[in-house]
DNA sequence: ACAATAGTGTCTCTTAGACACTATATG
DNA sequence: CATATAGTGTCTAAGAGACACTATTGT
């Protein structure tokens, strides 16, 4: 089958020309408000355009290739410089072990010929979830790198086919939450149950009844486990003292959180 | 970003030596049991052992690549020779044509340094649900393909990383049967609800409750959609003959057929 | 005091699933 | 007639969602 055709590739002159690159669409929640990384395209194509972080994959495997584009463009590290390690979780504050938060997951690959018009590129497109970040450091690889909304990412024209790319991601993120715990990557180690309906109602766009969701959040086994202990003060404007929860050890929401208004016309 | 590393590119001599391959996890139903196209691979590396069909992206999508390699592995053809294309769908039992109605989609990508013993390989894997094929013509591209009930496959050590492949597209086509009308993708164009179930049954490994069954999937909207026909005989040992449906225009099942015994302990 | 929010109680409606039953075909 | 299957009726338990209410805090 590919055996003869591998033979063939070995000679560097009938090896296809083919670059593969890793795109990420990473996602956070800031001030209420779903927000995507772009960066600015200082060059042609599409100069002054802005794009996903991304780039070529090295030796490594993709899902690498894809937190450490993710570390560049935003300026954190997973694990300061492969040298400390512990202590990665417990400080999500600072720019070290930031990263060692955040869920990545892969999300499709785009080959189309033409996609790229210099030449034949493959990308491998990532969907990341990191709970809020600090603004990227200027200092990176990225010219200019900066989270923005995603209703506002959505409006503009990006570079390449970098719109449906963060179409597809979206519409991917959204499904999860149905069914998988990853709203939890979106705060922090501890959060409390109004929290995590905020994530829930930046993602999906639409409010949620606060009182079914808290008791929903909490029927579904292995979704949050509570700490025993609340926050400090209660809301800015008054109200009780919310008790705080963790992340459980579920992999999948039995049952699922589904979608209001999951339209019947969605078809 | 990746602009100066793309301008880099252009030499050749820099250019990272990366091959792109698609690898189809083709599944069908023959004779009530799920199973998989294999071909057996004739040279080194893993000569004699099984592995997916696939090979070289070419100057084509990856969707077409992918579609390619399935028609070239099957000797069954999208439409003959790009020529002719109408009644693709109505001869479902000639070879011709018998492409067009096969449901092809992009499973994962799989890329870790080393899972090609020769040279890095990154595979963009497809995931496909057929009608029952014939066999594979012999005298395609593939030394020997066959289908295999994926019980089998699961057991055998294929090629490669092709058994996590596998692995990986059941457990996408056990889930995607749940909230996707993609069952009717391995019956006819016109199927009685006994067929229908018996898919479910084949691919989720257990059978369903015929009667709760023929509700629900008469209830969903747009699953399936009356031919006002029924089957000419009834059962091999007797029964009324069963009424003829035929695939509805829903994208999506709502709501879904649940997996029964979606253990809890999945978690 | 007032306003805002956390968390709970309760009711209704829908649905999954178990079970039973009839109707219709084949041998 | 015996038997197998298509299709329907019905009951129960569980969950989603609407609504209402209490409790606790900050201004």
């Amino acid at each position: 089958m590919d055996e003869q055709e591998f033979l063939a590739a070995y000679d560097p002159g009938d090896f296809p020309a083919v670059a593969v690159t890793v795109d990420v669409v990473a996602l956070t929640i800031r001030e209420g408000v779903l927000q995507v990384l772009l960066v600015e395209r200082g060059e042609a194509p599409f100069a002054g355009r802005l794009a996903l972080p991304g780039g070529f994959v090295g030796d490594e495997t993709l899902d690498a290739a894809a937190l450490r584009e993710l570390a560049e463009e935003t300026g954190l590290h997973p694990d300061a410089g492969a040298s400390r390690r512990a202590g990665a979780a417990d400080d999500p504050g600072t720019r070290n072990g930031a990263l060692a938060r955040v869920h990545l997951e892969q999300l499709k690959t785009y080959g189309d010929p033409g996609r790229d018009p210099r030449m034949r590129v493959v990308s491998v497109a990532y969907l990341a979830f990191a709970p809020s970040l600090p603004d990227p450091r200027p200092g990176g690889d990225a010219a200019g790198a900066a989270w923005l909304p995603v209703a506002t990412a959505a409006e503009t024209a990006l570079a390449f086919d970098h719109g449906r790319i963060l179409a597809d991601g979206l519409e991917r993120a959204r499904a999860k939450l149905e069914y998988s715990p990853l709203a939890t990557a979106f705060v922090g180690t501890e959060f409390t149950i109004a929290e995590l309906r905020a994530v829930y109602a930046a993602v999906w766009g639409e409010d949620l009844h606060a009182g079914n969701f808290h008791r929903k959040v909490l029927s579904v086994p292995g979704f949050v486990e509570s700490t025993g202990s609340t926050t400090a003060r209660g809301g800015e404007r008054g109200g009780p003292r919310a008790k705080l929860y963790r992340a459980g050890d579920a992999r999948v929401l039995h049952p699922p959180l589904l979608r209001p208004a999951s339209e019947d016309g969605v078809r």
